[in-house]
RNA sequence: GCCCAGGUGGUGGAAUUGGUAGACACAAGGGACUUAAAAUCCCUUGGACCUUGUGUCCGUGAGGGUUCGAUUCCCUCCCUGGGCACCA
């Protein structure tokens, strides 16, 4: 045969249109066993970037492989395509950011069939069409009949000079990005999606998830709801009225010096003391993530009002302090500077007194040389009748004696807060809810669905939300009474969107539902998720909690979404994040013009683990391509004399057998590493020393007729184990060997057990835990005549000779370790 | 600051259950082929030391601990990254 160069362009070019025109991988329900593969869907910015490229293609390898191990495989993809760059972009080139939306996606997804995806691209979705939407709105309906819909007050940040709300993101430091004006907190009404009331059952499900989603996930999760159990504890005013507070540790309140409650705290309302006022006006500016910042200054203020402790029936000053939340316990604290770093910083600087009651049992403190808060158990002291008890004991004690006495009890508490979804901004999907004068907030019938968000919009070129501008849409009656009302202009957060998407998938069409109830029980839950990190907590959690509210509406069957998860490291070069403003971003058009998707889809794999942050080479690239080059050769020179219809006789020897022996392990590491460890660089690595011994052996070796016949198994392995990862040379290589019918529907090779086991192992001989002698030895060893060759190792008896041995340490088949006095 | 990760040769990384640290690849150096170059193929490659061996010692961010044995487990510290509720 004439050697054909490795001509990548017209190869992926040509099976990208074979497997479009034979349907590969369109699917539906069959009797086979569903796999369900989904990568978090990309927000069409405008290209596809490494990070992007990463994920798909680990997606990738699991389909294909699912595939090839006979599973029904369901791999979808779409846009998330709301949110605030195509709002950004409208305004500064005042371009519609439907228009910018529906061409970045355009785009993108022309980039994505270039990479040789296996999408069924019939099941694309994208957010922001009316047909997607209308069902965020249908399920903010039902949750609102549900009761898991309220509106309250809640602080957004404002920039006075825009006259315009801003995201954190564009508020960074407090200044607006736009005009560098300082950022004030404002209240607005918003809507806000109960989540707490899902708190218990989104930490019970973490058991489920346990073992297949990784450990710091559930970690970061379970740290995030917070669940802590605790004493409300009723403190009162002077003037007698309530003041209840929240606490984990009741076993200090004896060591209560002072109180603390925030700024924004009904209790000072009536304080007149202008320094007070003051400080109250100035912290009301600072927002929740500037006020909770640990490195900034503990700031505060004597209200002047006394609080009674209900313990001691001691009076202690109430200050208004920058870092207690009112959104979070009852917006005040009890502060006990003996036993917490920050309220000890917090007495230190305004010269409250300091009470110790927990001692080290240890070394005892003394309260006037701490330098700081003693944090650890100990012993009650100065705690009344608990005086002398367990610090732990004590809680229990010290609740037990509240809830009896009438003047506390025992609570729950979480640090989850209730999802506010109101956005002040045009592009994303309008909030169901008419406001009417007399009726007052309405929902939206659901025959009325969707509220269309209109597209031809004016942005002024400045930064507010045209919808309230735009008296078209404004301008409605109330569905109650019929009298002229007016919308709701707030969006949704754009992770509402997000939250669901999984199951429409399953019918992306469907016009009656959100998605069709026996496809979604055909194919949910997802059985392999994979995305970045950063999503470690918020679009997991909200997603979690969608899918139990659409299991709760009886339309999932499960209630976790996602059974499998595998969370993706960032791409960096030199040492950064990619990214347009670090200047360092490299575009994979350019890799694929270069090199082709394969090599891009190889380097992606070969560089890092999955899970670990990937450092972008460009040498890096050129080995990947080298090692595509190399087989490509190979196989070129080999694939006519490789002989297909003979078995491999039994009974090999030399190079031959060695290598029959390799390409068995081989195949058996790379189906574990693909398959258990999703470790795909190891399995790369593994397929290059086959290709490297491949290489050394003799041309004469392969002319004989058990070479050829090895050739043939060779090739029957080994391309099929490249397809998942190169598919398109994989598949272009298999047809050079004589297949035809294409890999897509070849099932995973099988590996002969018994051709797996090396015949020799190497033992390590150890002295006091040092190598000191290396030898050949048959693997079928045993622990006794591993220690008795050890013994008997003249290096061995060399280095004992005259010492009396301790003991002897045998681990069958690797070392033996002999220690000696 | 809080929560969660990570730190191994010149570089990316490997070491699957506490048992041979550095697989594989890149870079570098040497050789073969070539008029030459590219490409390709082969070899060497953690550091130090000397008596150059089948050698000795050091070595997985730093310090300590557990163990016959620690990259792996425990404690303290340093550094880097992700998240912190309106970026997605």
């Amino acid at each position: 045969m004439k050697e054909r160069d490795y001509s990548f362009n017209e190869i992926e070019t040509r099976w990208q249109k074979t497997w479009d025109e034979t349907l590969a991988f369109k699917c539906s329900p069959d009797s086979r066993e569903k796999y369900y593969v989904l990568e978090m869907f990309p927000y069409p910015s405008g290209k596809l970037h490494m990070g992007h490229v990463r994920n798909y293609t680990i997606g990738d390898i699991i389909a294909r492989f699912m595939r090839m191990k006979g599973k029904n495989v369901f791999h979808p993809i779409g846009w998330d395509s709301f949110g605030m760059p195509a709002e950004n972009a409208a305004i500064k080139n005042n371009i519609p950011p439907a228009k910018w939306t529906a061409e970045n996606i355009e785009h993108m997804k022309v980039q994505l069939k270039r990479l040789g995806i296996s999408y069924d691209w019939d099941r694309e979705v994208a957010t922001y069409k009316p047909d997607y939407y209308r069902w965020n709105q249908w399920i903010f309906l039902k949750m609102l009949e549900r009761g898991l819909v309220y509106k309250k007050r809640s602080s957004v940040n404002w920039c006075p000079e825009c006259q315009t709300v801003l995201a954190n993101e564009q508020a960074e430091n407090g200044i607006c990005w736009r005009c560098d004006s300082e950022v004030v907190q404002k209240e607005l009404e918003q809507w806000f999606f109960k989540i707490t009331d899902y708190a218990e059952r989104l930490l019970d499900g973490h058991s489920e998830l346990e073992g297949s989603w990784p450990e710091q996930v559930i970690t970061m999760q379970k740290n995030w709801i917070g669940r802590s159990t605790g004493l409300e504890i009723e403190f009162k005013l002077e003037n007698g009225s309530p003041f209840p507070v929240y606490t984990t540790r009741p076993d200090t309140v004896y060591g209560v010096t002072f109180m603390v409650a925030a700024p924004e705290h009904s209790v000072f309302e009536n304080v007149k003391d202008p320094a007070v006022r003051d400080f109250i006006e100035r912290i009301g500016k600072q927002s929740s993530s500037e006020r909770t910042d640990e490195s900034r200054e503990k700031e505060g203020i004597d209200s002047g009002l006394k609080v009674i402790n209900p313990f001691t029936g001691e009076k202690v000053p109430l200050y208004a302090g920058n870092f207690v939340l009112m959104g979070y316990g009852t917006g005040a604290i009890m502060s006990v500077p003996a036993h917490d770093s920050r309220d000890f910083a917090f007495a230190k600087k305004y010269g409250i007194p300091v009470k110790l009651v927990i001692d080290n049992p240890g070394s005892p403190i003394d309260v006037n040389t701490m330098e700081d808060a003693y944090t650890e158990p100990g012993i009650c002291v100065n705690s009344a009748g608990f005086s002398g008890l367990g610090n732990e004991e004590a809680k229990d004690k010290i609740s037990d004696f509240a809830e009896s006495e009438g003047f506390g009890k025992r609570q729950v508490n979480y640090r989850l807060r209730d999802w506010g979804i109101s956005r002040q901004r045009y592009w994303g999907c309008p909030i169901p809810i008419i406001y009417c004068e007399s009726c007052g907030a309405v929902p939206v019938p659901e025959s009325e669905l969707p509220v269309v968000l209109p597209t031809e919009v004016d942005f002024h070129g400045d930064s507010r939300s045209p919808l309230g501008r735009m008296d078209s849409f404004l301008h409605a009656t109330c569905p109650k009474c019929g009298a002229a009302a007016r919308r709701e202009t707030d969006t949704m957060d754009t992770f509402v969107d997000s939250s669901w998407y999984y199951a429409r998938y399953t019918s992306p069409g469907c016009s009656d539902a959100p998605f069709d109830r026996d496809e979604a029980s055909y194919w949910m839950p997802v059985d392999q998720y994979i995305g970045g990190i950063e999503h470690a907590v918020l679009h997991l959690l909200y997603a979690r909690f969608f899918s139990m509210v659409l299991h709760d509406l009886g339309l999932l069957k499960t209630s976790e979404p996602f059974k499998r998860l595998l969370t993706q490291g960032m791409v960096i070069k030199d040492g950064a994040k990619m990214s347009k403003s670090k200047g360092n971003v490299v575009d994979p058009d350019e890799i694929i013009a270069r090199y082709g998707a394969d090599t891009a889809r190889l380097f992606m794999l070969f560089a890092a683990p999955p899970q670990k942050d990937l450092d972008w080479s460009d040498r890096g690239v050129e080995g990947a391509y080298r090692f595509i080059n190399r087989i490509w050769r190979f196989v070129n020179k080999y694939a006519d004399i490789a002989d297909f219809s003979s078995d491999v006789p039994g009974g090999l020897n030399g190079p031959l057998r060695d290598l029959r022996i390799e390409l068995h392990r081989s195949l058996k590491i790379v189906t574990g590493d693909i398959e258990d460890r999703m470790q795909y660089n190891t399995a790369i690595a593994r397929m290059m020393e086959l290709t490297n011994t491949l290489y050394q052996i003799p041309e004469s070796e392969f002319e004989k007729p058990e070479g050829r016949a090895l050739l043939g198994e060779v090739f029957s392995l080994f391309i099929p184990m490249l397809y998942p990862f190169i598919p398109h040379a994989a598949e272009e290589l298999w047809e050079m060997t004589g297949r035809s019918g294409g890999l897509s529907s070849v099932q995973w090779p099988s590996y002969i057990e018994e051709l797996t086991a090396r015949d020799e192992v190497e033992l390590v001989f150890q002295v006091n835990g040092k190598i000191r002698a290396k030898v050949q030895a048959p693997s079928s060893i045993s622990k006794d005549e591993m220690e008795k060759m050890a013994m008997s190792n003249e290096k061995v008896a060399e280095l004992t000779a005259g010492k009396s041995v301790v003991k002897v340490i045998a681990v069958p088949g690797k070392l033996v370790n002999v220690v000696v006095k």
